[in-house]
RNA sequence: GCCCUGGUAGCUCAAUUGGAUAGAGCACCUGCCUUCUAAGCAGGGGGUUACAGGUUCGAUUCCUGUCCAGGGUACCA
């Protein structure tokens, strides 16, 4: 529709003689009485043509063509806004849009098979997830499920990486447990890991091998037994949130295929790299960051991570991604300019490369905040949220706001199964509308091929007709801005326009052909409150 | 110090990315169930969009400065 009218005004524009620098901009309304879309172009043009806007707007609509098919009306307000009022007929339009093939309804064309890649969550193997990575991890997947609907080729990527100092650590906090569960005295380390899940792990050691590794702290089982179990725990815990991963890229594969020595000597060749202090530094000043920063240490023979980054930055580019998308946390934004500095050295093309930042997660319980590490195991984990609220709960709120934002997360309140959660509000509507039809089978009603549409004229059904067939402009902005949160905002509309149609217009009535159309107009909107709870990572309920 | 994010109703957040009278939910009042689910609907109160300037037809949105909050600023990742 917003191209129909672009035309319509692109030709009227041609008539005036009027040139234009950019594409004309019509959007929808922001309030009903303003009708159903409108343009600016009035207001852009006063000083180029040297005449007020009302007037140009004037000019505008004498233009146009004097009837059209799809347009009832048109307005000029003040100060120069063009308003266009739809015929009923176009508004009762979406639904044979949506019976086309209405699982499918919203979804488009803008990513064209492009393939894309959104890396996220990639938090190592030392724990559970946190309430901070579940953030991360709802968010990423419901970007890669927007591009999805965009016709991307989306593949979602978790890297990590297993060979530092953490997982060391890691290896270490199981051995003091193994002791310590074999009756020795061990002093416990600041550093170490403290969560049930090591005292599990010690304990299998135990049980498979007895004393075995007592005066081998640097064994191999414990720091491979505890990955092993922790990389488990979190595939199992992103599984109960309906996320699965395409590829699990290991930093270490980067060594063993010389990624890293090479990308390295690729940068000393083009001089981007100097030494200093015994140290191989980048000259990050030169690619537009605000110092140099170290590649390859002095005080121990290994990389830091920026060089690791870069090279797995470099093998993305390697696989022939048209997008790449790297979703973090807000610690991460100081290094990822330093990343991007290393490929635009390399010349690679890091328009390709979108970075979402989101900003942390602050849990509270009745008020007050509850300190999150996951070292000292003062955490609540990702998994036990999702036990106490349930998946639907934990993936909507999780992207109901802005990545910008702070997320507030009072468990207290997303316990309670009470009214101020938006989530029920959705999900109720799906089961009104379930509801319905359950009656209507009762009834033995019988759903006609063909209703007529024309009998939905109520300002309820209107504005129904109106925000469903908005829905597929939803997708396609979210697929550029990446923004679930739009998903959300433009699902609470629905539902509410959806609940004011059900008070307002009786659906079962002794009218049979006002039943067949309202029976129609219910299961269209179930299909894309669905639809759009789809993307989000939500189910639609049948009963409630 | 410098660099990111934020600051919008009592609280938690929106605002079609520069549009028209800034909107929802919660909380607080008032109505609506003999009828498809009242987990709903209708109505009411509540705002100098942190502050001060600037840009223009038009600013919550862009620019500058100030204040406040969170994060970053390692030869940790």
């Amino acid at each position: 529709m917003i191209k129909n009218i672009q035309i319509l005004l692109e030709n009227a524009l041609g008539k005036l003689n009027i040139q234009l620098d950019n594409t004309i901009l019509v959007e929808r309304t922001r309030k009903i009485e303003f009708g159903h879309f409108t343009t600016n172009v009035a207001l852009t043009l006063p000083k180029k043509l040297r005449r007020p806007p009302i007037k140009i707007a004037e000019d505008i609509v004498a233009a146009l063509p004097d009837s059209n098919e799809f347009i009832e009306k048109i307005e000029i307000k003040n100060p120069g806004f063009i308003n266009f009022f739809l015929t009923s007929k176009t508004l009762q339009n979406v639904l044979d849009e949506i019976y086309e093939d209405p699982e499918n309804f919203g979804k488009c064309n803008a990513g064209d098979g492009k393939k894309v890649q959104v890396e996220f969550v990639s938090a190592n193997p030392t724990g559970p997830l946190t309430v901070g990575h579940g953030r991360q991890a709802v968010l990423g997947d419901c970007i890669a499920r927007i591009l999805d609907w965009n016709s991307y080729n989306v593949e979602r990527e978790y890297y990590y990486n297993d060979a530092g100092r953490q997982m060391r650590i890691l290896g270490l906090s199981t051995f003091h447990r193994y002791k310590e569960i074999l009756g020795y005295d061990e002093p416990m380390n600041e550093d170490y890991y403290q969560g049930q899940y090591i005292k599990e792990v010690a304990q299998k050691i135990v049980d498979d091998y007895g004393d075995k590794f007592v005066d081998d702290p640097e064994n191999e089982i414990f720091k491979n037994s505890s990955e092993k179990f922790v990389f488990n725990d979190i595939k199992e815990t992103l599984k109960r949130l309906d996320i699965h991963f395409d590829n699990y890229y290991n930093e270490k594969a980067l060594y063993e295929d010389g990624k890293i020595d090479d990308i390295l000597n690729k940068l000393e060749e083009i001089d981007a790299t100097y030494k200093k202090d015994g140290a191989i530094w980048f000259r990050g000043t030169k690619y537009g960051v605000a110092d140099d920063r170290v590649l390859w240490k002095s005080v121990v023979n290994e990389a830091t991570y920026r060089l690791p980054d870069i090279a797995y930055h470099c093998t993305k580019f390697e696989r022939g991604y048209d997008k790449i998308i790297d979703v973090f946390g807000a610690d991460h934004h100081g290094t990822y300019p330093d990343v991007l500095a290393g490929l635009k050295a390399l010349d690679y093309n890091t328009e390709k490369i979108q970075v979402v930042i989101h900003q942390f997660v602050t849990l509270t319980r009745g008020g007050e905040k509850v300190k999150m590490s996951t070292r000292k195991a003062t955490y609540v984990t990702l998994d036990e949220l999702i036990g106490e609220v349930g998946k639907d709960v934990v993936r909507y709120f999780f992207v109901m706001r802005n990545a910008n934002s702070h997320l507030d997360f009072d468990l207290e309140l997303a316990k309670t199964e009470g009214d101020e959660n938006p989530v029920f509000y959705l999900q109720y509507a799906t089961a009104r509308i379930s509801s319905i039809h359950r009656k209507a089978k009762r009834l033995n009603i019988k759903t006609s091929d063909n209703p007529d549409y024309s009998l939905l004229k109520t300002k309820e059904e209107y504005n129904l007709l109106y925000t469903l067939s908005e829905f597929k402009e939803v997708v396609q902005t979210c697929g550029k801005t990446l923004e679930p949160q739009q998903i959300t905002n433009y699902l609470q509309k629905l539902a509410s326009f959806f609940h004011k149609f059900y008070t307002e217009c009786v659906v079962i009535s002794d009218d049979s052909e006002l039943t067949q159309a309202r029976l129609a107009l219910a299961k269209a909107t179930r299909f894309i409150l669905v639809n759009g709870l789809k993307i989000v990572g939500v189910d639609g309920l049948e009963k409630m």
